[in-house]
DNA sequence: AGCACGCCGACT
DNA sequence: GTCGGCGTGCTC
């Protein structure tokens, strides 16, 4: 069921169902009171339960399975691993689509004689509304009497007898149907059509189509689109319609896919420099004796290359490969390269997809189409039907946007995935410039393969990172706004040759926090405890958090007074400030306020491309996926708010961070040129960024771990506990902490507030587990469950949400 | 997750 | 004295 429960569910079968049932099929079962749910099911049994009676199900609703039994396996480990029910991996797998849920339904007695004068005010707005329309949803109750609770109303409708209530399945995946006409078979000989030219001579648009049609389906034999016949005739959608009446023309329905790739030929893989040879060599040989392989190779050092290499090696054997990249990586760049060598093998599967665009591809997939063989998609990819996999591919492996923080499953794509592959017996590339800290002490445990690619292609350098001291230049006088002297220097000289800009800086809106300049305050969210940052493009304070906004006050709420400072600066402020720096150049801003909707992304991308973009300003949406050859200098506007970031992996997300945007300057023959603004130069991080020293850093952080007992040395399981009354938060964290410590003693964290405690109105308190390496992951997760039921088992507790997140990394 | 059931405060 | 809010428990 698609619903967080513990248990499965049996239901009763005849024996004809029994026969045509198969695991992974779906049944509509009913559920609850009056409920029908989607189910699927895991098992045909003959062991009649003892407790309760079995329901009959309601309807079976495939011919043959939709999931396979290797999915069955693979989200139950997911379930069992991530400590979730199975309800909520089949929730997050499945296209919503595929998930059918009842909706009840109310509609009009005809036939009862009803006193209108005994209705209530409410009960005769709806009675009266189903004089207009025969059904009404309880959505469209909700609405029309404005309020949320309507089931009272019902009820006493249902009492009068005035009205009736069904519930109504919907299918919801349609398919994409396209209109085609043709000649009617009466008009189809050549005779025939004389005679029908003749009758149509007084009515020459009418003629004009039946010609058109004749030519098109002469010219090209195939079937004739209506689109195409009205934009080829120049004929309304009247004119046709209207031959469709008469008889003359008719017309038909082809199911089609939404989802085509519609290119030119494929061409030939790229041959390999040789650097790229003999890294993939030693990942072939990588491969023979180990399952997982991590390809560490510098930004630019041309891996997507090697993969396309590996990918067709699997083509040739008839095997699905499975290529995983970040959702922000997924640009049509990187599809189009794509496509370009695999043409229509490849099938792209990410969130921007609507659900009946998943449906098609959950179907290719499942059908081992020659559309699918190449599977290109973001984290939830990995929960698709494969058939038979050859390979997985995961690109920029150590992305923290692998990991799903909310809602359960909590994966990490790139575990699952490690997982995924063992069950196909089939092996799994990590690809990273900056690896995790994990997958690089695995690789270096002999765990995984490891293979370095150090060059870059053509032999570009790395480029020349130049940390500059923020601190000594406010004291010297020579920062304008949030840029140093050194950077506009830069950025001059870099526009004057007419190359392109990156300015990176890790936060959104204006200005973070508002303060009033008399007395101090500053305006705070109402539901969450954090301060509301200064939009300036639309005037208004906005939560990062829950979404509320409010306009910009003129004057300082508490006080009156009119000046108002800001304090801290995000992308909006760069952006602003590099158009007052440079007024006759470009300037762009790339982050979530200017990328919203499908194609937001794609137009700033396309800008920069066509170079009509001089500087872009952006958050960590600009580490990804770009690859431009014009861009010679990248700006990281503040170091420091990244490195103080209270999480123990802050040190190695930033390294991560600015190596990445750091390999987006000088792609091409020049050595590109990167400018670190900092308060702390001397920061540890900052000199191995500058000095690109990725192992200085791995050595270090990992010995970090060891001493503080943090990942990969220790495992980690994160509990949160979410309510809206504050003491029962801490009273149920509390108790909650001290039955984890009667287990694991010192290894349990906490319970701490977050940094931002309170989120729409629910304050939360997390407490750590950390698990060391000789401890049984499996007992561990069995204890915290055992715990877990009995502080539910607490009255005062049950309110209390419990949120378990296993690797919360 | 939904939804019914039951208890308790607010308004006619 | 009823309506509607929220806490509690169950769903094959």
């Amino acid at each position: 069921m698609p619903i967080p429960l513990e248990k499965s569910f049996t239901y009763a079968i005849t024996a004809a169902e029994a026969d045509f049932l198969q695991p992974g099929m779906r049944v509509s079962v009913p559920f609850g009171k009056s409920k029908i749910y989607t189910g699927i099911v895991i098992e045909i049994h003959t062991n009649a339960p003892l407790v309760y009676e079995a329901k009959d199900i309601h309807q079976i609703l495939d011919d043959a399975p939709i999931v396979t039994n290797t999915q069955l396996k693979h989200w139950t480990w997911i379930s069992e691993y991530y400590m979730c029910t199975l309800g909520d991996v089949m929730r997050a797998a499945l296209p919503s689509a595929f998930i059918l849920e009842s909706e009840t339904v109310i509609s009009k007695n005809n036939d009862v004689t009803i006193n209108e004068a005994d209705f209530k005010d409410d009960e005769f707005i709806i009675y009266e509304a189903l004089h207009h329309q025969s059904s009404l949803k309880i959505q469209d109750l909700m609405s029309i009497l404005d309020k949320k609770n309507v089931l009272p109303v019902i009820k006493r409708l249902l009492d009068k007898n005035a009205i009736s209530v069904q519930e109504e399945i919907y299918e919801k995946y349609k398919p994409k149907l396209v209109r085609y006409v043709k000649l009617q078979s009466a008009h189809a000989s050549e005779k025939a059509l004389h005679a029908l030219l003749d009758d149509l001579s007084r009515a020459p648009k009418q003629r004009e189509v039946v010609m058109t049609l004749f030519s098109i389906s002469a010219q090209t034999k195939k079937p004739v689109k209506v689109s195409d016949l009205s934009e080829e005739s120049g004929a309304s959608a009247a004119i046709i319609k209207a031959l469709i009446d008469k008889g003359i023309l008719e017309e038909y329905h082809i199911q089609t896919d939404r989802v085509q790739y519609d290119g030119s030929e494929n061409e030939a893989s790229k041959s390999l420099n040789e650097y790229q040879e003999k890294a993939l060599n030693k990942i072939t040989e990588s491969f023979e004796n180990q399952n997982i392989t991590l390809l560490h190779g510098v930004t630019s050092s041309g891996k997507t290359e090697i993969y396309v290499k590996l990918i067709e090696t699997q083509l040739n054997r008839n095997k699905q490969v499975l290529y995983l990249l970040p959702e922000i990586a997924l640009t049509t760049q990187l599809v189009e390269r794509l496509q370009h060598y695999f043409g229509e093998k490849v099938a792209v599967f990410h969130s921007k997809y609507s659900s009946h665009e998943r449906v098609e591809v959950w179907n290719n997939v499942l059908s081992n189409a020659p559309k699918a063989q190449v599977i290109l998609g973001a984290r939830s990819s990995v929960l698709l039907p494969f058939q038979n996999l050859g390979l997985i591919i995961v690109d920029e492996e150590h992305e923290s946007s692998y990991k799903q923080f909310d809602p359960a499953p909590r994966y990490h794509a790139r575990d699952t995935a490690i997982v995924l592959a063992g069950i196909f017996e089939s092996k799994t590339l990590l690809g990273s410039a900056t690896p995790s800290l994990e997958s690089y002490h695995n690789a270096k445990q002999g765990k995984y393969g490891l293979v370095d690619l150090k060059q870059r292609f053509n032999n570009v350098l790395m480029p020349d990172i130049e940390l500059v001291d923020i601190k000594d230049k406010h004291k010297r006088k020579r920062m304008q706004g949030h840029f140093s002297d050194r950077l506009i220097e830069e950025m001059t000289e870099t526009l004057e040759l007419g190359h392109q800009i990156i300015l990176f800086q890790n936060r959104r809106g204006f200005s973070p926090i508002v303060e009033c300049h008399t007395c101090g305050h500053s305006p705070q969210c109402p539901n969450c405890d954090v301060s509301l940052t200064f939009h300036q493009y639309k005037n208004q304070l906005r939560c990062h958090y829950c979404g509320y906004h409010t306009i910009m006050p003129k004057t300082c709420e508490a006080c009156g007074s009119v000046e108002l400072d800001s304090k801290g600066f995000g992308t909006e402020q760069v952006e602003q400030e590099a158009k007052l720096l440079f007024p006759n150049h470009q300037v762009a801003r790339m982050d979530l306020d200017t990328t919203r909707g499908k194609y937001g992304y794609e137009k700033i991308i396309t800008a920069l491309e066509q170079q009509e973009i001089d500087i872009l300003v952006g958050t960590q949406m600009l580490t990804k996926g770009l690859d431009f050859r014009n861009i010679k200098l990248v700006g990281i506007m503040n170091a420091d708010n990244m490195l103080n970031f209270p999480d123990f992996r802050a040190h190695e997300r930033s390294y991560q961070l600015m190596a990445q945007v750091s390999g987006r300057a000088g792609r091409t023959k020049e050595r590109g040129k990167v400018l670190i603004q900092t308060y702390n130069p001397h920061h540890k991080i900052l000199q191995q960024v500058s000095t690109n020293d990725y192992t200085a850093m791995f050595e270090e952080q990992l010995e970090e771990r060891r001493i503080y007992k943090y990942p990969p040395i220790y495992r980690m399981i994160k509990i949160t506990l979410k309510h809206k009354d504050y003491q029962k938060v801490n009273v149920g964290a509390d108790w909650y902490a001290k039955s984890l410590r009667t287990i694991f003693k010192t290894h349990v964290l906490g319970p701490e507030f977050p940094p931002v405690a309170r989120i729409r109105n629910q304050y939360l308190k997390h407490i750590l587990v950390k698990i060391p390496q000789k401890q049984s992951l499996a007992k561990t997760k069995e204890a915290i469950i055992k715990i877990n039921n009995s502080f539910l088992s607490v009255k005062d507790f049950r309110a209390i949400r419990v949120i378990l997140n296993v690797d919360n990394y």
